[in-house]
DNA sequence: GGGTTGCCCGTTTTT
DNA sequence: CGGGCAACCC
């Protein structure tokens, strides 16, 4: 009997009335039983609707319930109709969490809601006013090796040296101003930079120049060119501000400049924004996050109301304990501990602790407690191994394999940017627009047809001269017999599959174009071990190709999405990175190789010092969070690293660990005669106070800060791993103190708590909490001061 | 135009 | 160690 109150559609006026309308709607409308559901916070969270609404949700706290209740709840109240929201997230994924979860509580409505990722709505919306931008509404979004293809070419035009200044180097430049929602022209003299001597502006002009003439766009044009969309037509800006009534934003942590301006911007006219996200969880500032979007919300929207979800249902007490221990070290946090949601539940197992003599070593175990567990009942899916760096999961994959268990590696390669899926979708983009130059250059070579650089050349100079396309300029330019005949088959097999597009089925298409066009025989005839994996993966894009209606909306697709679903059928152990780990939950989980150097990884700290630091730390409880009821951290004391043997001494992160949830174990070490022996445990846990553990020996020493270091620092870039330092054996771990690669740790100054230091009046004493350049130093006389840097010397 | 050699460099990566 | 790439030679 509510439906006779229809709300208004958003194109008219805004009409005061409207709200007591909806007053009214609100006050007899009953809660929806779905309410129930949640904790009390929860709840609020949900009820707030009015208003900006900070949702700080830890792990595991319940965040998409939170923001898919929320839109049912809006929905439910009728305080606005579904597509009148706009709900947006990071990842594909994500969405389609929402999206199905939505589905589950409102039925079919949930597919009018505006429900996407950032660049999905940006897109949206692009294709609809595309020509305002200088764009058809067919433009194509380029993936980072046109992009990088692009820029090296206008790079080489202009002579520069591309060794020195590499086109992904610049890439990166226009990509953060992009991030900060610059146009070339809004790029000042604050926001530049030394890059290829000042240059990269022009090349930003450049850049986009080329992709307007090639019709296409890059991600971070989705929404870039959005927001610049809305500044030149206000007009456009306030009808989309008139219809998003309620906006919801996911990861909001993760935002950067041009979404925040972007969501600022939507969310003017009714002001009923709710962001959810974590700001410990923030790992993405090297891609322009930036978390200060989070932790300024209440000075964006000032009477913003913040509601903590500090009830977690995921963890057990200890890992909860050790993670908000570990995290407690990051400074400028909003605050939020996180609680077991059951007061009763038993604490589970101390978080286990583990040193190892090499990685090798580290891998053995825990594959083998992988097996026993997997023996005891445990589900290798309930089970992940995550890790740092990409590279490390090379040996994790020799082990696994060598064991037999079944695995899956996440990261790395994606289906969609491998060489013959990304050659197979440039001839799809030749056939749909000739005038696609990238896809041309891509794949005009590929399979050898006897164009080299002085073919292109003559190509180009033709496109240059006429004004055509590549493909268009074949017929004109002048080329060598040989290469002609070949250039005019490659014409028309593209032409002929053009036409096959008439009739025949994209799947078909494809199939047709990559046999006549001699790509698969290509793959065919190489005999390299990879050529069949490659064959099978074009046979999968056939497959994935065969669900769309048509190839334009195939490409869009994989333009705008990853990875192929995983088949998640099979009982298959996940190896993976930590940033690809999030939102992710597993009975039992493996982090390895905590060592300094590699996590909190070196040149994150050479580069961005305290500020990298303490995202690396944010990455380390990110994955300590992810374990329901088993958390093993572990190291390595020697590590095999481009062909040789690297030292490092633990992270400095599990020193950081509180005592009481953690359990140090077993710690290996060579023995004289022969193979490794176990050792009881050395690896103790009673130096969390000053940094000397207390039992352990000559190679206690390797934890201090040492001093000679930092005279260092100014002679020499510090890099990654100290070469110098480097052994082609395993070094014992009894390292001849010269020798250990911490030194370049310490000389990197990202951190001073635990130094010794000296004082003219006060004497020696150790630095116990540092504030920027304010250190506060506890004296060997007994007293505690704060102390300027300057007035202090390394002991 | 194409194959080979030798040099450099080595995080994280939705979209 | 190994991939990518540019310079170099056939």
């Amino acid at each position: 009997m509510n439906d006779i109150f229809k709300l208004d559609e958003p194109e008219t006026d805004f009409n005061p009335l409207d709200e007591a309308v909806d007053e009214f709607l609100k006050s007899s409308i009953p809660e929806p039983s779905f309410i129930d559901d949640l904790n009390p916070e929860q709840r609020q969270a949900v009820e707030t609707t009015e208003g900006p609404v900070l949702v700080l949700s830890g792990a595991g706290t319940g965040k998409t319930k939170v923001l898919t209740t929320r839109v049912a709840y809006i929905i439910h109240q009728k305080k606005a109709l579904p597509w009148q929201i706009l709900a947006v997230t990071f990842t594909n994924k994500a969405s389609k969490e929402m999206k199905s979860r939505l589905e589950r509580l409102i039925g079919a409505d949930a597919f009018s809601v505006w429900l996407g990722t950032f660049h999905a709505i940006g897109i949206k919306i692009l294709r609809k006013f595309a020509e305002k931008v200088n764009l058809t509404s067919n433009f194509i979004v380029l993936g980072t090796d046109d992009q990088e293809r692009l820029l090296k070419n206008l790079m080489q035009e202009a002579g520069v040296d591309i060794k020195k200044y590499t086109p992904a180097g610049l890439l990166e430049i226009i990509q953060r101003w992009k991030d900060k929602g610059l146009l070339p022209e809004q790029v000042t003299s604050a926001h530049q930079t030394t890059f290829c001597n000042g240059r990269a502006l022009y090349f930003y002009k450049q850049y986009q120049q080329k992709l307007s003439s090639l019709n296409a766009v890059d991600f971070g044009d989705l929404l870039l060119l959005p927001l610049a969309l809305f500044q030149s037509h206000p007009d456009i800006l306030a009808h989309y501000q008139q219809q998003f009534k309620y906006i919801l934003v996911d990861e909001y942590q993760d935002t950067n400049v041009a979404q925040y301006l972007l969501l600022r911007l939507l969310a003017k006219k009714y002001n009923n924004i709710c962001c959810v996200g974590d700001d410990d969880q923030s790992i993405y500032s090297w891609r322009g996050a930036k978390v200060e979007n989070i932790l300024n919300f209440k000075t964006t929207f000032p009477d913003a109301v913040i509601i903590r979800l500090e009830r977690n249902y995921r963890s057990t007490r200890h890992i909860l304990g050790a993670a908000s221990g570990l995290i407690a070290n990051n400074s400028g946090r909003l605050g939020k501990t996180l609680k077991p949601a059951n007061e009763k539940e038993n604490q589970g197992e101390h978080v286990l602790v583990k040193g190892f003599y090499n990685g090798n070593q580290e891998a053995e175990y825990i594959v083998e407690t992988i097996e026993s567990e997997q023996k005891k009942g445990v589900l290798l899916s309930d089970m992940a191994i995550l890790v740092r760096a990409t590279f490390q999961t090379r040996l994790f994959e020799e082990v696994l394999m060598r064991h037999g268990v079944s695995y899956k590696i996440i990261g790395g390669f994606k289906f969609y940017e491998r060489e013959e899926i990304k050659d197979a979708i440039a001839y799809l983009r030749l056939i749909l627009n000739t005038d696609d130059d990238l896809a041309f250059m891509r794949i005009v070579n590929k399979p050898k047809r006897g164009i080299g650089p002085q073919a292109m050349d003559a190509l180009e100079q033709t496109t240059r001269e006429k004004h055509i396309s590549l493909f268009d300029a074949i017929g004109w330019a002048s080329l060598r017999p040989a290469v002609r005949k070949t250039l005019d088959s490659f014409v028309l097999t593209i032409k002929r599959a053009r036409e096959l597009l008439q009739t025949e089925s994209p799947a078909d298409v494809a199939k047709t174009l990559l046999e006549e066009s001699g790509y698969i025989q290509m793959w065919r005839l190489d005999k390299s071990p990879e050529a069949e994996g490659r064959l099978e993966n074009i046979r999968e894009l056939y497959t994935v190709l065969s669900d769309f209606e048509d190839i334009q909306s195939f490409i869009e697709y994989t333009s705008l999405v990853m990875d192929t679903d995983e088949n998640v059928t099979d009982d298959q152990l996940v190896v993976m990175t930590l940033h690809a780990s999030k939102g992710l939950e597993f009975y039992e989980v493996f982090l390895a190789g905590w060592e300094e150097g590699l996590f909190p990884h070196q040149k994150t700290l050479d580069e961005t010092g305290d500020v990298g630091l303490e995202e690396e730390r944010r990455l380390a409880y990110v994955g300590m969070t992810r374990a329901k009821r088993k958390l093993t951290i572990s190291f390595a004391h020697n590590r095999r690293m481009y062909g040789q043997w690297i030292n490092a001494l633990p992270s400095r992160f599990i020193e950081e660990l509180p005592q009481q949830h953690i359990q140090t174990d077993t710690y290996f070490h060579r023995s004289e005669q022969q193979g490794y022996q176990a050792s009881t445990p050395a690896w103790g846990c009673g130096y969390s106070g000053s940094r000397k553990p207390k039992r352990y020996g000559t190679h206690v020493q390797s934890f201090d800060f040492d001093d000679d270091v930092d005279t260092q620092q100014d002679e020499r870039p510090v890099s990654r791993w100290d070469r110098e330092s480097l052994t082609s054996t395993p070094s014992d771990y009894f390292i001849p103190r010269k020798q250990i690669s911490y030194r370049t740790v310490a000389s990197s100054s990202s951190r001073r708590v635990g130094r010794r230091v000296r004082h003219e009046t006060f004497g020696a004493g150790t630095v116990v909490r540092e504030d920027g350049e304010r250190l506060d130093i506890r004296f060997d006389s007994g007293q505690i001061k704060k102390i300027m840097a300057r007035f202090l010397e390394e002991e």
